[in-house]
DNA sequence: TATGAATGAGGTTTCATTCAT
DNA sequence: CATGAATGAAACCTCATTCAT
């Protein structure tokens, strides 16, 4: 009576939210038309059954993991505690966070790819993704100006530039890394050679900015 | 008798040629398993059966898209001419063909793109494919080179990470231009827009590279 | 606690019946197989659960939806008080009436083609539907034979015979309503069609009826 | 080689037919709803899949059923040869024959009827399917206007009003049948019933149109 | 009495591919 | 070389119904 049943026979958050796991992993991997609903349901703790009743068809399931995606990731940027650091320093260790933080979070990458691949379709028609992605331009917009009221950056840059220009450094070493490191056959994912590229990136982003 | 169709009744090069370029559009709008055999026969000049005859499977037309894709961009680095150019004017040259290159030949970056959402697994098997991008390499390896001497720019750079910096600068523009545009409302398309990231593409590598 | 729902929370007839209205809107707009349960059950101020309950099955609802419409429409002859009239105005006014309630009661219409459809297969099962039209017959066989006396109608016609025909008459007016209109753009619903119409049929009863 | 093989492996226009021929009996004794592709395609010489080659899908295949049946009466009233009889005669002739083709085509007045239910919702959208009951009432008109001329018919009666008539009176035998000789337990296939009441319901109308 | 969660069976449709001519 | 017809497997999705609480 008190103390739950150890297998809960009704969870229906969990269930939910292994369904989304699990599809997460599926459409990561084989893209939205590659993704099977049956290896979804198959991976699954519940059946196929469920999957359309807790999110309707494939499209919202697909639909469902990207904003539990885009979900994840809001404010991370706030995390950081930037504003004991100069503006340079908090300014690289942005870049580093975000190499970091993309590189550690493969699956989030590719299916912003997967969503670029549809021309954005479902990202468009969800609310809850659109209201995302400001954190990270407010907090760079605050860094960027503290970095100008002290000389240390040099003027005309905007915002949404520069953090098109980290995003696309960043993204690339993991979107692009299965065509680069093929073609030129070098290494993108030990930690070595992911630290060298992070510096390198971090050195980019601020010979860019710094005055 | 009379009243044949005009097609070249015999004309395997021409067949195969629409086929592919049919075939390219569809892979690029849909991705490799969004894309639908049937639809790229009926978008063709020729019946499915030829695509069968010509490529063997799917994924045989798919390679074919593939390679005929980087067979196109092969070496266009080469007819840039930067030899008379100092440099510094070389390089931002260079960066502003890439840039430009990249934002007019959308469907090769969604190639890559989705090659990449498959690990590179097409390519990784094509022999053609893997023969190409060197001449990028070494045409900026001669001119990082000719900087150096120059005094122009600083050292411990390498080529491959300066291709990867400005291909990640260049790729972004065309390959998220979906979803960041609709996340910050950004227009990524326009004339003018392209001018101005151009320059700011530019301008970066640049000063990344410089002395 | 506070903010219940207005619903009475217990009223079994009252749920019973919401359903049943439900319902019958459903069935009369898809056809037995056409309706849903899930959509039944969503239109009602209960939940799906509470339809098994009262109603079994599908089967069950539909069936006592068809009893419902037919117990609506016993005996609504005998409401006319046609004693005091001429047989042959009797009679008109009976062939108008029946016109007007089929022409107001369409649903009724649907179900019984509905029913139709299907053979008769449930109606044949409800003892309760079994015992309804005859109201209909014995009004008419008795004005029938007043007419008789009278000198007023002709002999030969059977009671049953004058309902089929006046029955026929008037139930195609609504029952064939979609594709005729469509087939011959024909008005069969505006006021004035329905006051036309209403008047031919029963003229034609009476020419078919008078010595 | 001379000579078909027996077993003809590819014969379009027949699959379609027997398709075509299969459906129809489906639709007509489950309905659209009701009727399932799979045991159409179990009851065909071909497979499921052709049905979706052939007719794109249920609908299609339920609107493809639909044109064949409208197309199968199109114009029988033509083949009469009524000219030759007086007007009366020819009228009579035509009620007979008309309540005559209904009861022979059931599966016709079922698909009238399962349209019916479904608003005519997939009428409405073919072409084929309006073109065709002109001729009944380019027929009928004629037939009353001559009538007229010889004195035999009264004046004021519209063409299609008379069809109607003629059509509910006919249709009523066929479509109401299950209902109605379920309430009140009468025959209305045999033989001996059809005459009986072919014979009133051509009375009816000649009575209705006489002068 | 009431509800949201769950389900198995089966429904419609689509896919890449091959066959017969 | 070329074509329309054909196909099996599997994809996505829906249905009426029942369960657990």
């Amino acid at each position: 009576m008190a103390g739950r049943k150890p297998t809960r026979v009704q969870d229906p958050e969990g269930v939910r939210r292994n369904i989304l796991e699990v599809a997460t992993r599926e459409f990561v991997r084989h893209g939205y038309s590659g993704a099977r609903v049956d290896a979804i349901a198959a991976l699954t703790r519940t059946s196929k059954r469920m999957i359309y009743y807790y999110f309707r068809n494939k499209e919202g399931l697909y639909v469902a993991v990207l904003e539990q995606a885009y979900r994840n990731i809001r404010g991370v940027e706030e995390t950081l505690d930037l504003a004991n650091l100069a503006p340079a320093d908090a300014l690289r260790r942005l870049v580093e966070f975000t190499f970091d933080y993309q590189n550690a979070h493969p699956d989030f990458i590719r299916l912003v790819m997967i969503e670029n691949i549809h021309h954005a379709r479902h990202m468009k028609r969800s609310r809850a993704i659109q209201a995302v992605n400001t954190t990270a331009i407010s907090v760079l917009g605050r860094l960027y100006a503290r970095g100008r009221a002290a000389g240390a950056f040099r003027p005309g840059i905007g915002a949404i530039d520069l953090h098109m220009t980290i995003s696309a450094l960043c993204f690339f070493n993991v979107a692009n890394r299965a065509t680069f490191s093929t073609i030129f056959k070098r290494d993108m994912v030990s930690p070595r050679a992911l630290a060298r590229r992070r510096a390198e990136v971090a050195d980019i982003v601020l010979r860019y900015v710094q005055a």
